[in-house]
DNA sequence: TTGTAGGCGTTATCAA
DNA sequence: TTGATAACGCCTACAA
């Protein structure tokens, strides 16, 4: 065997010691920034690292210290869904902004699948990390009772799963879906409808919900239509069932920009003209929403700010404050264009 | 169950071994599949490792075996473009498949600032992964040297230009883009120009050189502009300024589709059909190609395959290939649809 | 202010 | 087939 892929032995603290004439404890205490070392010694000691080309051994230091100084960020999505959604680019940006100003490492690790999610539960477990950041995950997701489990700072963005005690960011969905009804309603429209989507997730359930509420009583449940999953193809299929059983529909509430993308193609196909005949607003503030045509109106959340607060709160409860573990929501905005 | 600021202690191996009756030793073995272990030992251990809930520590293990399983994917990406770039997503699924398969952890880490490029390379050295994989790396950036210093096994995606002796993988730009170019002015188009992106980087200059060589003496330099992001911005802030020069344009090559597809809005806007009056085609073949008004043509980008291909060659290096070290160019293809 | 030495949890080399 | 026992590189009381 040529080489088993164990690398090149590194200069240790020990080679810094002998190069500089002094011993391990005074290196480790130059290298650590404590006090209580002559300037010459600190001296000594840094031409030495350069000597010796030194360069800290980590996993001896976390064996050690039991922290990393890093974060981890699980992304646990469909392969589309990464490659669509801005959101999760923007969270990651967010994250990282914060960490990295606190002298934190983001780690990104990505679950596709069991076999992903069994590894990353042993990395977590494993020390590399001092808190976890979890995108999107379901309640039924392993990965969020492993991290509960061995009680690391967590903290979720997103639908909070079904466990307690845990933190979490997210946006106020009830009220988001309320407020862009309503302003769809201020259009003038009479015969408002809502394709709704993911009725078994907190976001989906409460779209509808504000949704409801924003019509009062003049909700009628035939005006609404549910799927599983945000997809353009739930736009299509719902757009089709809403008009055969309202052709008079005047405005759309989607429940995301994907489904809004559907919904109008089959607007346009059926000849109605957008925002004209019919109205319709969507969900996410996504790449579709500027690509479809006309540009969507559509609820912008504020991705990069989650991201931000997510890794904020991370830190708050590796430093021990206990207020960090509860849920926190951010607002949202309307992107108010042209399709409604 | 609130926050007492004491994590508890993971059981160890020791833990194992005593609920096991057995040694350390033994169980050591058992833990990583070794011969010479009893069938009635093995179980015992197995039992005692779901009795006490043991994790194995991976930084002791790091300490010990000198490697850590795990695969570092840098990217180094200003914000717009990070949010943009429709490859990234895919080489990142694509690295993560067979990082997976073979059981390492892919980690990814994202420099934004040269803080985070100073932090990267300590992490890198800190023995936290056993190779590196590093995405759109432009010439002038510090990391691809530190690792090229410290002897990681390292792949570099696309290839940055004044590096020598490093292995990578990308596509030809050169070529792809002279195909392309050469494609449209095939439909008969007498003025062309380009829309060139990200001339600091290996694809975005190589884009623009296999532009020139396909058209020869009829290059003119007017009819190129360029911007740092392949964004839809740059297409339509570059559409603009091409139509301000030359009104008369009939074909356009834009160095991304998100360029494109700005790119189009302007024409749309300004009265010009597509593609009767103006050709144009993008690169990427990204989600936006498809979504079009009308569908591009463009060079299709074989990202997945990268990433994979990428993840390979670092495996490979990691079990001591030599010939891992080396330039591998993957075939594009060109995706012809109706925008020209 | 500096030096010494005992672990952190694993793996690996020996004997038994 | 198993069990002791060194390291791995670092930090940190405790001594000097």
């Amino acid at each position: 065997m040529a080489h088993d892929g164990a690398r090149p032995r590194q200069a240790t603290i020990h080679d810094v010691a002998a190069a500089a004439g002094l011993s391990r404890g005074t290196v480790s205490r130059v290298i650590n920034g404590e006090p209580y070392v002559s300037p010459a010694a600190k001296a000594a000691v840094e031409a030495a690292i350069v000597e010796v080309g030194y360069v800290p051994n980590t996993a001896a230091r976390n064996l050690k210290t039991r922290r990393s100084n890093a974060v981890a960020l699980i992304v646990h999505e469909p392969h589309s869904l990464f490659l669509e959604d801005p959101n999760i680019g923007a969270i990651l940006l967010g994250t990282n902004t914060v960490l990295s100003a606190a002298d934190y490492q983001l780690v990104t690790l990505i679950i596709e699948s069991e076999r992903d999610s069994d590894r990353v539960a042993e990395y977590l477990g494993g020390g590399f990390v001092d808190g976890v950041i979890i995108i999107s995950a379901r309640a039924k997701d392993p990965i969020g009772r492993a991290v509960a489990g061995m009680g690391l700072p967590a903290v979720f963005v997103g639908h909070p799963p079904g466990i307690e005690d845990i933190a979490y960011v997210g946006i106020d969905n009830v009220g988001a879906a309320r407020s862009i009804t309503e302003r769809l309603i201020g259009t003038g429209r009479k015969r408002v409808a809502m394709i709704a989507s993911a009725l078994d997730r907190d976001s989906g359930r409460d779209r509808l919900t504000g949704f409801r509420s924003a019509l009062g009583d003049r909700f009628d449940p035939d005006l609404v239509v549910d799927f599983p999953f945000y997809s353009y193809d739930s736009g299509l299929d719902g757009m089709r069932e809403l008009l055969r059983r309202a052709p008079d529909i005047d405005g759309v509430f989607a429940a995301s920009d994907a489904i809004a993308a559907g919904a109008l193609e089959v607007l346009r196909s059926s000849g109605r003209t957008v925002p004209d005949d019919v109205g319709i607003v969507g969900f996410d503030d996504s790449a579709w929403a500027l690509r479809c045509q006309p540009p969507l109106s559509t609820v912008h959340q504020p991705a990069m700010t989650l991201g931000r607060a997510a890794a904020q709160r991370v830190l708050d409860q590796i430093s021990g404050s206990d207020d960090a573990r509860s849920g926190m929501m951010l607002d949202t905005e309307i992107a108010w264009r042209d399709s409604a």
